[in-house]
DNA sequence: GCAAGGTC
């Protein structure tokens, strides 16, 4: 009896054969220079093997998918067809002539095969790639028989014998190839081809003949690729519509004999204070505050309380992660990260770079890999288990010790290979100590932090956890605070995206898989959708006029569900997973999905002068229509050539756009970052003494607490001189890191708490502080240490700026709510700031999950903190209108099938062409009708039945 | 000249 094995890549191929045969096979070439047919005998006992077992395999493999798809010759050519045709138009499905050898091999191999056993990938598009193998083997062997072995977690090369068993399991019981998978990846081929052909051809075509400068250009959509483009444009919408919130806090601070020092040397160890409050949006309300604190200050100590800390060691390593963490730790791009893994893995060294997995099979055999590094000497610990799995391959892992390799190669192969003997270590443990005091019925507290055991931390240098030094505090104790100053900050400006940030948001909804979202990415910005910005070592996502017109434009239109969401992706998804469930036949879902996008195509066509209008008005910068849209931007500011072009479009400030020219879209976005951070004033962080009521610090010393209160009320009147100066604790009452007028860099140049020299910059921003200059951490944001001083040698003539006139110019108090994820309101902190999202990247049982906090810098922050999975919904709450919804989105609000709207099979109104009552023939079961969405009004009924799997 | 998904 022949057996044909296929496998889905060659190496799986090569490790299937070094176990099946126990070490003895024979190898063969192919016509195909990358595959090779392995031969050996193996004992297949029945029923699948003949009566007494030996059977004589053959090991070969596909190189993934084997077959292309592309439409007929009536339709291929852009001109031969319109584009709306291409939704109904053939798709021929063929093996392309790169592969026909790999075809050839199949064949000649199944022509003399009794049995074909399928060994790809344990995947949905494994099972596709199956049944390819199938057909091919199947021309040539009409009546080979066909077995599906399943598997998971092999490891390439070097394969621990402990994983053998797995695989001679899944040969001996190897069962049938689930066809409903292999029919969901068919229909998602043909849906991707017809919906980014169509589209892409009308959008290119359009703009080709309406814009001279985009004559040349391809202007693609992907079903991918735009909601990709979508998160970059709602952050960069976020970061420019921001406006700076000013609040007040209480900051203490407190001398103690350093206990290191000799007795009676006189060193002192300044201890701060955080206010339980955080801070305060209300100024007069904080200088009640302060003022009681300033009228009573003797603080004393409520509690201390010292517990127990772990910090948890890394999960173990998926494709996602490894570009997320890759792309930021070794600053390279995602794509570049997964590049160089993938040739790591091709030399033997890493294993299998794409993966969901983050747990590791019971039997891995840790051991011999621990060994082959020299890092770790004993105290092997079990890896933590994630929560994923795809049953194809372990997590990544070094395979082997490598040598003489380049630079960033090395960096890849390093950062791999410390994770893994990071998630083989014990977690860090420590002590953390709070000091809580009262001062006048206000709270404040401290904490510090002492290592006990570095444990995993000392092969994994990436992650940073550091002693805080915190004097001794007894409960019940009483002292005299060194200072107590009433404090100006204001809210930050949130940063753009990166490209780890942009995996991340990916890979949360589900746009791309973990092997191809690096190449949305790379897609993007080839388009020239969007460029990269450098700052510093940080790269950050800034959308071009181009990007931003296409997505504004569109949104404009007012779909449903917006194509630059990740909406039609998700519901997408979900109707290929029916499919694989079996509720659903994969023509029901084509033909619904196609009609569902035909309406969406010929919504856009009729409207496409809107996209038109607003590409132009971007790339040209004279929108008028962008400034009635997004009136928010009055106090925005270009960042970089290709976001002031955008800027331009919309009207931008004063200037009139002379970013916006014609081409600005490809214009780089280098020239002009000198002032970048020129209106961040206020996205510092908390001014350092800056406030203008600093007058009201307490002089510094024991007992001199209160002398200066009327400092505070100085400068609530707005009045601000010499005195409150003078009132400011001297230089040397502060830490060596804080930086203060008066301190105390070489030469006497001002420094940044991180020690590093500040810059001066000026604000940009209209607002009250227009003009004025300040300093700063000289550090990219993000990374900045949130130093912050006003200039006073500037055009500050002192007056009447942070009291009530400021007071007056502030918007009107936001009313405080507790989110309500699940109605589309804003997500608020207690500052009652629009929350962020971030996701958890410490490790521990919480990483990769996303939470909302406020967006204060770490300093401001309230405690405000919930998770995103508690609420259901998602990055759609970040964007205030929820992701597609019609009424939100622009002109043509009021709900998808407006008045004009009629079914495109029988030209009547009331119903969608999915449910034409003229056509027999309804959707799948869970397709909307018309009917119901018009007599609801549209919206929010037809959308709930969609509201997939949230 | 279009997409997204495999893999080399």
């Amino acid at each position: 009896m022949k057996v044909l094995c296929v496998a889905e890549k060659p190496s799986i191929a090569k490790s299937i054969t070094e176990i099946l045969s126990g070490g003895h096979w024979q190898t063969r070439n192919s016509q195909h220079p990358y595959i090779r047919n392995y031969d050996f005998s193996y004992n297949l006992p029945p029923p699948l093997g003949p009566p007494r077992g030996g059977a004589d395999f053959t090991v070969t493999a596909v190189l993934g998918h084997l077959t292309s798809s592309d439409f007929d010759d009536d339709h291929r050519k852009w001109g031969s067809c319109e584009p709306f045709a291409l939704f109904d138009a053939q798709i021929i499905t063929f093996v392309d002539s790169k592969l026909k050898k790999v075809e050839r091999n199949l064949m000649d191999e199944a022509r003399r095969a009794d049995l074909l056993m399928i060994w790809t990938d344990c995947d949905r598009e494994g099972e596709h790639i199956g049944s390819e193998v199938v057909m091919a083997c199947r021309k040539a062997n009409a009546r080979i028989a066909v077995k599906r072995a399943r598997f998971s977690a092999i490891i390439a090369a070097l394969a621990s014998l402990k994983l053998g068993s797995q695989i001679h399991q899944a040969c001996r019981q190897a069962n049938d190839l689930d066809m409903r998978l292999a029919d969901a990846v068919e229909t998602r081929i043909a849906l991707d081809l017809r919906i980014g052909a169509a589209f892409t051809r009308l959008t290119t075509l359009s703009l080709q003949n309406r814009v001279p400068e985009l004559a040349q250009q391809v202007v693609s959509y992907g079903p991918c690729q735009f909601p990709t483009l979508g998160f970059v444009v709602d952050q960069y919408n976020r970061v420019q519509s921001f406006v700076p919130e000013t609040f007040w806090y209480i900051y203490v601070v407190i001398e103690r004999e350093d206990e290191d020092k000799p007795e009676g040397s006189g060193e002192t160890r300044t201890v701060e204070f955080r206010w339980r409050r955080n801070h305060l949006f209300d100024m007069d309300a904080a200088i009640i505050l302060y003022e009681q604190c300033v009228g009573s200050p003797l603080a004393s100590v409520v509690k201390v309380e010292t517990k127990p800390t772990t910090k948890w060691k890394p999960l173990p390593l998926t494709t996602v992660e490894l570009q997320q963490s890759g792309s930021r730790l070794l600053h390279m791009t995602p794509k570049r990260v997964l590049d160089l893994a993938e040739k790591l893995y091709q030399k033997g060294f890493l294993s299998y770079p794409r993966t969901e997995t983050d747990q590791y099979d019971k039997d891995f055999d840790f051991n011999s890999l621990i060994h082959k590094q020299t890092l770790l000497d004993g105290g092997f610990q079990k890896p933590r288990n994630g929560r994923k799995n795809d049953k194809a391959h372990p997590p990544i892992h070094p395979t082997n010790s490598a040598n003489n390799l380049e630079a960033d190669e090395r960096r890849v192969y390093e950062f791999v290979t410390r994770r893994f003997l990071a998630s083989c270590s014990n977690n860090a443990e420590g002590k953390m100590t709070t000091v809580e005091i009262n001062i006048a019925d206000e709270f404040f507290s401290t904490s510090g932090l002492v290592i006990l055991r570095r444990n995993y931390l000392d092969v994994y240098p990436y992650d940073k956890w550091s002693d805080t030094d915190l004097p001794d505090f007894q409960e019940g104790e009483q002292f005299m605070p060194s200072v107590c100053e009433l404090k100006e900050g204001t809210t930050s400006r949130p940063n753009l995206l990166t490209e780890a940030d942009l995996v991340g948001l990916m890979d949360k909804n589900g746009i791309g898989t973990d092997a191809t979202i690096a190449e949305h990415i790379a897609k993007i910005i080839e388009r020239e959708y969007v460029t990269e910005k450098q700052e510093q070592r940080i790269k950050y996502l800034v959308p071009s006029t181009l990007g931003v017109g296409l997505v504004e434009g569109y949104n404009a239109i007012g779909f449903d569900r917006s194509l630059s969401k990740p909406h039609l992706r998700r519901e997408m998804e979900h109707r290929m997973q029916l499919i694989c469930d079996g509720v659903q036949r994969k023509h029901d879902v084509l033909q619904f999905t196609v009609d569902q996008y035909k309406e969406v195509f010929l919504k856009a066509r009729r409207e496409f002068g809107t996209v038109i209008d607003c590409v132009i008005n971007y790339l040209h910068g004279d929108g008028e229509a962008q400034e009635a849209l997004r009136a928010a931007a009055s106090t925005r500011r270009g960042r970089g050539g290709a976001a002031r072009g955008a800027r331009g479009g919309r009207g931008g400030r004063g200037g009139g756009g002379g970013g916006g020219a014609p081409g600005a879209r490809r214009g780089r976005n280098d020239d002009d970052d000198d002032d970048d951070d020129d209106d961040d004033g206020g996205g510092g962080g908390p001014s350092r003494g800056g406030g203008r009521v600093r007058g009201g610090t307490t002089t510094r010393g024991r007992g001199g607490a209160a002398t200066s209160r009327g400092g505070a009320t100085r400068g609530r009147g707005g009045a601000r001189g010499g005195g409150g100066d003078e009132a400011r604790p001297a230089p040397r009452s502060r830490s060596r890191k804080r930086a203060s007028t008066d301190d105390d860099g070489p030469g006497g140049a001002k420094m940044c708490n991180c020690s590093d020299q500040a810059v001066q910059r000026t604000v940009n921003k209209a607002s009250a502080h227009q003009g004025r200059k300040f300093w700063t951490c000289p550090k990219p944001q993000g990374e900045q240490c949130g130093f912050f001083e006003w200039a006073e040698d500037g055009d500050d003539t002192g007056g009447p700026v942070a009291g009530p006139s400021r007071q007056a110019s502030r918007p009107p108090p936001v009313k405080k709510s507790r989110p309500t994820p699940n109605n589309g309101t804003v997500v608020r902190c207690e500052c009652s700031l629009e929350a962020v999202s971030a996701t958890v990247s410490k490790e521990g049982p919480n990483n990769g999950r996303v939470f909302w906090r406020c967006p204060n810098n770490p300093k401001a922050r309230c405690g405000f903190f919930q998770w995103d999975d508690d609420g259901g919904g998602g990055a759609e709450r970040s964007s205030r209108g929820g992701y597609g919804g019609a009424g939100s989105s622009g002109p043509s609000a009021g709900g998808g099938a407006g008045a004009n709207d009629e079914c495109y099979k029988c030209h009547q109104t009331g119903h969608w062409a999915s449910a034409c009552p003229n056509e027999g023939g309804g959707g799948p079961a869970t397709s909307r009708s018309k009917t119901s969405r018009t007599t609801t009004g549209g919206g929010a009924g037809a959308k709930d039945e969609w509201a997939l799997g949230e």
